[in-house]
DNA sequence: ATAACTTTTGCAACTCAGTTGCACAAATTT
DNA sequence: AAATTTGTGCAACTGAGTTGCAAAAGTTAT
């Protein structure tokens, strides 16, 4: 079908079904990331179990990377080319207080935290909730 | 029945019922972050809707703060006597993934982050994730 | 002290995100 | 083409969180 959906798929090495094309093509479409619940509803018919099991080969495959910004449903977003989702790679997110957006700031890193000794750091969920810019206006 | 229970509770202008009691002496005794079905587990027979409740009046009143951990189930803890639960008042937690105990590292401050124009920011939500003291051992 | 009212608690029922088993379909390998 | 692996669709279920409602406990007014 899409070249580009293909090379994108191929590149993590996920085989290009045509569901999985039209999984990615929205996630492409989306400026801020989307939990399995809204992408359902993205879906004239849609199996809720292929997507999440979609979603879930996505993110094994470090396609896309998931959110956790406490509203309940896990959102989904998708990460550039060269990520690897270690430490180095993730960045801030910002929650929407207003309009439940979440924002990926691919532009501002997770600050570096010294642990206490003894813990071991693998990778950090940071989340900053407030108003976006659009609601702000 | 306990002073120092009374004392705190209504520090907090929350009625100390002896439910409020109970579950405040849990949190007290718990040296990580607890979830409203582990807090459930605490007790021989109690109502759900009931620590429910409980823990929102605790929250509402910044008696507790929750943390989305991302292990599924909100979690709470403690703060410390002079909290408002203002961005200067937050720390970062830490979620082992191996004992799925979090931690607040009250000594750690969430780092100021610039967020991009026209972005306001109410509150940060920080979770490290790794191998904590105990289980590295 | 009793009645009227407010707050808290306990039970049941429900919502909603996430997850799994299983059978069928599609793709891949032999 | 047959055998095997992989993906999809359906149904059913789990588990966290939430709500309505009535009884119980606590508070205030008479």
């Amino acid at each position: 079908m899409n070249k580009e959906l293909d090379r994108k798929l191929k590149s993590r090495n996920i085989k290009p079904t045509a569901m999985r094309q039209l999984v990615l093509q929205v996630l492409i479409d989306q400026k801020t990331a989307i939990s399995l619940p809204e992408l359902e509803q993205k879906f004239e018919k849609a199996d809720k179990a292929t997507l999440y099991r979609t979603l879930k080969t996505f993110e094994e495959n470090k396609l896309i990377h998931s959110i956790e910004d406490g509203t309940g449903a896990v959102k989904y977003a998708l990460c550039h080319e060269k990520c690897n989702c270690y430490p180095e790679d993730l960045h801030v997110h910002f929650l929407c207080a207003k309009c439940n957006q979440t924002y990926c700031l691919n532009e501002i890193q997770i600050p570096d935290i010294n642990l206490p000794y003894g813990f071991l750091l693998k990778s950090v969920n940071m989340v900053v909730k407030g108003i976006c810019f659009n609601c702000k206006k």
